[in-house]
RNA sequence: GCGGGUGUAGCUCAGUUGGUUAGAGCGCGGGUUUGUGGUACCUGAGGUCGCCGGUUCAAUUCCGGUCACUCGCCCCA
């Protein structure tokens, strides 16, 4: 049936799906603050070299992922791929560069024209942190942490498995390139077509390719940790040293690399295995070089992002708050009555629902529909004798109560069935 | 961008080895109960059988294309 539909990858976020993403933003922004990460936004589109070179040229996500156009000024934009780029511009923006540290909490949509899978969207949404300015090894282990703890409220924590690895600065990364490239040329005629193309783009997505005939060949490949300065090797132990501290279990995978051009350093994933193909849940790592890449000056820089689709599906959404009360009139004048009295009541924090029609068995079955805990009713009888109906919804009983004392009763009867 | 699967009512799905009125359950409307929900019974509405084309006397069914969804590859949250 040709119906109208939304753009593929995108989804509308009705109640009952958005309940889940308020959840997942909710716990991760309680927790961001409670390290001292204050929540910030940034445009969903940037000028298009905001992403371009920092994410670099070459990378899958700036070839061939964008939503780039050009606007009736002549500006090339492009939606926001993700959120990392742009908060560091922001900073630099502001002239917050001269006040550090900068920590930051953000959540919104991002934008990636690629085919939808399961937990994989065109328009998807994430939560992320970023840690400015300090270039030590706390940083890495705080935002780490901070991920962990998150993870953990939402009840995925033990689906997960903490992936870490250091690609080292840039130096070692350098050297360990040109030893990788060398052994990989020697193979070269073995490898998968893609890793080929990779050899000469970035030969470390070579390492965590899935062909099998690549797995074998780098069975022998050079490791990035024989690679290592002192400086560099000194980085990734005291991170270590860190998370073992406060007992954060990880595991040590020096196959994995990350898309984007501008990690460094310390670079991890939170990793399952219930979201078939699209196992990676949270992912950041250490990105020293971006603010300078974007003419801010040498600052360092940790942080990480999270698919909010992907934690939903995996964490349990709390239900929203029962309907304490639903206020059924059978007619329009008493309709306005209960309208006036359904104020104080909200206003006392009840959530209070509105019968919008005057024939009581439809609005009765409403009612239930909506698990009300209690229903009012105003008809005729009532009105005459200046009372309402109050019922409960769970028992059946019902009770006559003056119009004068209902909003005090409701009250009084709502506050003590929740003790 | 590449490969596999799917597309029948609001939802979940049967079905027609090509034939006249296309079904079920749930949900929805009305009623038994003209001021009382959750149970039960009765009853009703709702379908270009994704779209376009081909084969055929006849296509929802067969064939081709296309679109959408879905799973995987690439890549990524």
């Amino acid at each position: 049936m040709a119906k109208l539909q939304s753009p593929r990858g995108t989804s509308d976020l009705l109640p009952e799906v958005m309940a889940g993403h308020r959840h997942v933003t909710d716990t991760a922004k309680t927790v961001s603050l409670s390290f001292g990460f204050e929540e910030m936004a940034t445009p969903v589109f940037e000028f298009t070299e905001v992403f371009a070179r920092p994410l670099g040229e070459t990378s899958d996500v700036v070839s061939k992922e964008t939503y780039t156009f050009t606007d009736r000024g002549g500006e090339s934009l492009t939606l926001r791929p993700e959120g990392t780029a742009g908060a560091v511009r922001a900073m630099i923006s502001s002239g917050l560069t001269q006040t550090m540290p900068q920590k930051y909490f953000y959540a919104g949509p991002m934008f990636r024209y690629e085919r939808p899978q399961k937990g994989r969207m065109r328009q998807f949404h994430q939560i992320g942190v970023e840690l400015l300015g300090v270039p030590s090894a706390i940083g890495d282990a705080e935002v780490i942490t901070l991920g962990h703890m998150v993870l953990s409220r939402l009840g995925v924590a033990d689906h997960c498995v903490l992936n870490l690895n250091t690609l080292g600065d840039t130096e070692s990364r350098q050297a360990y390139r040109q030893a990788l490239v060398e052994y990989l040329n020697g193979h070269k005629d073995n490898l998968s077509e893609d890793s080929q193309r990779r050899l000469h783009l970035n030969p470390l997505r070579i390492l965590d390719s899935k062909d099998a005939g690549d797995k074998d060949i780098l069975v022998n490949a050079p490791d990035l940790a024989d690679y290592l300065n002192a400086v560099s090797a000194d980085h990734f132990a005291a991170v270590r040293e860190y998370l073992d501290a406060v007992n954060i279990k990880y595991q040590i995978n020096s196959r994995l690399v990350r898309g984007l051009d501008y990690y460094g350093h310390t670079t991890f994933e939170f990793i399952t295995d219930a979201l078939g193909a699209q196992g990676t849940v949270m992912a950041g790592g250490r990105y020293d070089g971006l603010t300078a890449m974007l003419g801010g000056g040498d600052i360092a820089g940790v942080g990480w992002a999270a698919g909010i689709e992907r934690l939903a599906m995996l964490s349990d959404i709390p239900s929203p708050p029962p309907v304490d009360v639903m206020m059924i009139g059978t007619s329009e004048p008493h309709m306005a009555t209960l309208f006036q009295l359904a104020m104080p009541l909200r206003e006392q924090g009840l959530r209070v629902e509105t019968g919008y029609a005057s024939n009581l068995g439809k609005q009765m079955k409403r009612a239930d529909r909506i698990n009300a805990g209690h229903v009012v009713i105003l008809g005729d009888d009532e009105a005459a004798r200046q009372v309402a109906m109050v019922r409960s919804m769970t028992d059946g009983h019902q009770d006559e109560v003056a119009i004068n004392d209902l909003v005090e009763h409701m009250i009084g009867r709502i506050r003590q069935r929740q003790i």
